[in-house]
Order: structure tokens, then C-alpha cells, then sequence
DNA sequence: AAAATATTTGGTAATTTCGCCAAATATCAA
DNA sequence: TTGATATTTGGCGAAATTACCAAATATTTT
């Protein structure tokens, strides 16, 4: 039986918090280390709003978590696979790669 | 050493193309078997540009490749771990599923 | 060559996403 | 309570995404 419209929903919602190369670099920072909000702005660069607000999405897609800890808030991945899935994308990089080695081919 | 910029829009842009409902249906449905444009129009519905279009950023990816056998086109897969890729997400949501069961506790 | 079928491309309006600024909130320190 | 620090929220213009229609292209059949 076909994925139901709702589970597909859920599904693209993660896939959309992923594909932003901000939440990206903030997710792949994170599968090290939980951090708080301070160090991610510092890696990312954005004004802290942005930040936020990325994070925010982040949360709310389920991928990371956070708890405030006196005046910061520290962020963590929820689900380690993040990892083997970011292997997943790099194979399809190194496919595009071998495959337009020879463009004159085509 | 942090992953280059280049990497990181590389590895976005493949993200991207999953993100959303109508291609990752159709990647899913290509993770079973090869696909006339046509079967993945019926499967999504909506006008022959618009899966067109979809399928071209799919192809643009590097997520899939086509070729064209007579007056019509076959998609497939060019990168099987999609599969393993969705099972992630799919844990994330289960995740979900689990800590939300009960909000009051919040 | 003309007709029919399958798919792609160009153009456009509606919607969504993004990043900044200013202001609000929360917590700790003085 | 006042001040300082860390983070979030509201609002807005700019940029990107999406879906449709009409038209173009390619291939096979007549």
C-alpha cells in the first residue's frame, strides 16, 4: 500500500530542515557535540535572529533537541543517523562526479 | 578540516531534491523499478510540466538519470541507499511519535 | 510530409523561504 | 531592582519555489 499523504508530509518536512546549508553545517556540528546557540551563531556567522530561527525549524522537524542551562540554550541531535545519511548524499556526489568526468561522451 | 562551501551546496542541492512531496514519491517509486515519465505522472497527478520539471531537478541532482527509449523517457535511480537514507527519517519521526505522547510533561 | 503521442521549455502569478533589524523575554550578577 | 548577557519573536522586503497554461521539440506512424 501506497505512503499515506500525511506520513509524506512528515517525511519532507525533515528532509526540508536538512536542506538549507545553515541547518546543514548546524546539524553536522552537532552530531560531534550538543552546543549552545552562541557557538552555532559563531560557525554559521548570521546575525543570532537567524539563527534562531533556523534552529527553531530544526526542533520542530524533530531532528535536535535543546534545554537552557542558566542563560544559554544548548542544542543536540536527537537521531544519530544523520550520519550514515550524509554518507548516502556523498555517494550521490561522487557519482555526478565519476560520471561527468567525460561530458563529451554524452 | 570544515567541509568546504562548494561541499556544502553540493550536498544541499541533493537535499533539496528530496524536499518535497511530489519527488520523493516518485524517488521511492523509482527505488522499486525504472519509470516512464508517464507512470509518474499518473502516481503524482498534477500536469505533465510540472513532473517534468520535478524530474529534471531530480536529474539535475545527480538523484536520478533518464534515457529515452522511442517516444518516451525512463527514470531510475542512480544511488541505492535512498532507501536506508528514508529509514533515517523515518526514525526521526518515530522519535516524534514517542516524545510527544506526552506534552503535558513539558 | 502530416498526424499523433510523449515529454520538455518558457512565461507568469501565487506562495514560501530567507535574513536583517528592532523589540521582547529570560536568567544571572551586582 | 538595575544591568548585562543570551536567545527568541515580530515584521518586512528580497529571493526562491511551485504549478499551471501554451507552445516547442522529438519520435513514431500513416
Amino acid at each position: 500500500m501506497p505512503i499515506s499523504e500525511k506520513r509524506m508530509l512528515e517525511r519532507v518536512k525533515v528532509i526540508k530542515a536538512l536542506a538549507h546549508p545553515s541547518r546543514l553545517a548546524m546539524v553536522e556540528k552537532l552530531a560531534g557535540k550538543e552546543c549552545c546557540v552562541c557557538e552555532l551563531q559563531q560557525l554559521i556567522g548570521d546575525d543570532f535572529s537567524t539563527v534562531s530561527k533556523h534552529l527553531s525549524l530544526l526542533k520542530n522537524s524533530g531532528l535536535v533537541d535543546s534545554d537552557k542551562r542558566g542563560v544559554q540554550v544548548f542544542y543536540r541531535l536527537r537521531v544519530p543517523c544523520i550520519t550514515d545519511f550524509l554518507d548516502c548524499v556523498e555517494k550521490v556526489l561522487s557519482e555526478n562526479k565519476s560520471s561527468t568526468a567525460c561530458k563529451k561522451c554524452k
